[in-house]
DNA sequence: TTTTATCATTGTGATATTGCAATATCACGT
DNA sequence: ACGTGATATTGCAATATCACAATGATAAAA
């Protein structure tokens, strides 16, 4: 095989495992911590930051907007990346749902 | 390449990381979220639970018990799993940080 | 002792991910 | 128009992940 069965899964189960795939990378994680840190962030601060090649911090980057967790504005030649405080919040609300829930089971 | 640069990160993305990880997969949030709500559940249980083989569960339990969530009693031939409260807390509190730090940082 | 039940491990095929070089695109300045 | 800088896309190689069949290990039951 080599693919995810998530037909198996449910909705929620499926959604918080996107969001947190996502963050399972160190690099996707300190990309997310630098761009909150500093206003104004573009691709090639990211790439000196981190040390990675600039089509890896652009793929990482994809991945980042794919669950709407990146804001971009143009300003000339350049893009500006932030941080969607609101998208951010319901990743962090649908994380945290599923520690609450699991933990409330647990002490059932 | 196909390998993470760990290196290039400190230890505090990469423990961010190496948690979300293995969240980032739904057959194991759907294990966690089993195992937290029945006691005593056993690896016969989790196969029929999700649809998934007895080695993708096996396999699967063992990413999660790398992160010390799992705990588990012997008895008889049987092999019951729980859910390690304290790694869970620790582990939500990881996460958490995170969100809270880097929602603080766009905000400044 | 043989069978049965439970779970882990190993091996394998299929697919996904990671990372980068090369190239493309696009907007600005000259 | 041309060159330059910033970012995205493409193509590729290396590695990791996912899923399962086959097998191994162990302990209760027959």
């Amino acid at each position: 095989m080599g693919f995810s069965k998530r037909q198996l899964f449910n909705a929620s189960q499926n959604q918080v495992a996107s969001f947190t795939k996502v963050l399972g990378h160190p690099a996707r994680i300190a990309m997310i911590q630098h761009i909150s840190e500093n206003k104004d962030c573009n691709c090639n601060e990211l790439v000196k930051s981190t040390g990675l090649s600039q089509p890896t911090i652009s793929q990482h980057l994809g991945e980042i907007r794919k669950i709407g967790l990146l804001k971009q504005k143009v300003k000339g030649k350049n893009l500006f990346y932030s941080i969607d405080l609101d998208q951010l919040n319901e990743c962090r609300r649908v994380v945290n749902d599923f520690f609450v829930k699991t933990q409330v089971n647990c002490n059932k």
